[in-house]
DNA sequence: AGACAACATGACCGGACGGTCATGTTGCTC
DNA sequence: GAGCAACATGACCGTCCGGTCATGTTGTCT
């Protein structure tokens, strides 16, 4: 979202990143992982070369797209941290994170960019956001007590992943195992988790 | 699981399949849909050619590999049918699929075979047994009414695709999501779907 | 307007991959 | 045990991909 670099980017340089990273984004989305350099050029009306001068190696490129995505969530979180309802705001984050998902699936591309730093400072953030969610959710009895935030991490893409399954979903099918999911977040009729809650990621 | 082919393979022709389709599976499970067909020959201890002989491509391979799993998810459900606890059964029968899910995940294996016909056979067959184990649970009403088998279906992955988010989950973490998402499938404080159940896939 | 650094370009490289095939080997049948 | 079809082998082919670099172009600053 924000380019942090020391020195300015050349106006057309700086354009040339944006068109290259929209067009990645929607390459990855349509091909998976295995989207060429090539193809996301040609889509971006750039020349390959000019790839390798914005981001030093295709991971970098992954990375970038994958900070851009959890800054938005981060902020998504941040905002809804003031929201009347604890629980709806919980839900409505849920919501706007599996709409996100939806629309480009980039699970895939998380894995890839686990080492890069820029990428684990932006999901402390967002990790921090939802934190703060829970904690509201819990003190107002929507959620229940044994679920923490690492948990409502783990289980933001579920719904869309579920849904990936299927060849040609309903467009907006994933809300219904969302609502599943979430029902089973609820204290009414919990039975105790036989497992105990992983560490932050 | 079993070759149903009309001559009988040779014996070292048919020891070399059981060694590729195991070494395939490794392979895929650790390196995903990329793993090479040199790296699969190479860990069965059987040349790049003999591969070919045994399948005609990297998908029909594939096919096969996705076909046995499906079959013994099938064989599973089918004896779980005749279990006393109709609840238990099916809350059985998930623990059993994530867990061959959790020591293979070939997820991503399942697209790419989806036009196959044998692959599309038995997944019905899974299907159906899976409908049986709904219908036994909804009479028993241990599943809330507006769940289908579909639903169940489609479910079935998702704790073990939440925990691969983490880098080193604990081996047994996924049993916490199943839970979570099994209440959900409970009558207790259920919520109304948002969405109407999807076709068979 | 001139002049330079920043930027864009696409031919090119090394390597890896899926798949083929001529040649050599081996299990089965009589 | 002879003979043959089934099978195994690995060198080889065409293709594609991530990444590099010498050369040409353009924004920007004075």
């Amino acid at each position: 979202m924000v380019s942090s670099s020391l020195r300015p980017l050349r106006a057309d340089a700086a354009r040339n990143r944006e068109l290259l990273l929209a067009a990645a984004e929607e390459e990855f989305a349509e091909r998976g992982l295995s989207a060429s350099i090539a193809d996301i050029a040609r889509r971006a009306g750039i020349a390959k070369g000019t790839v390798f001068r914005h981001f030093a190696s295709k991971e970098e490129l992954i990375a970038s797209i994958v900070c851009g995505h959890l800054a938005t969530l981060a902020d998504v979180a941040r905002r809804l941290t003031d929201a009347g309802d604890p629980g709806a705001a919980l839900l409505e984050f849920l919501t706007v994170a599996a709409d996100q998902r939806r629309q480009h699936d980039l699970t895939f591309l998380q894995s890839v960019s686990e080492g890069d730093s820029r990428v684990t400072e932006v999901r402390d953030e967002l990790y921090a956001g939802i934190g703060a969610l829970v904690d509201r959710a819990h003190a107002a009895g929507t959620i229940r007590s044994d679920v923490t935030a690492t948990d409502v991490f783990l289980l933001m893409c579920a719904p869309v992943h579920v849904v990936e399954n299927l060849a040609n979903p309903a467009p907006e099918l994933w809300k219904r195992y969302l609502a599943i999911i979430f029902d089973g977040l609820r204290p009414e009729g919990a039975t105790p988790l036989p497992q105990p809650a992983p560490a932050r990621p």
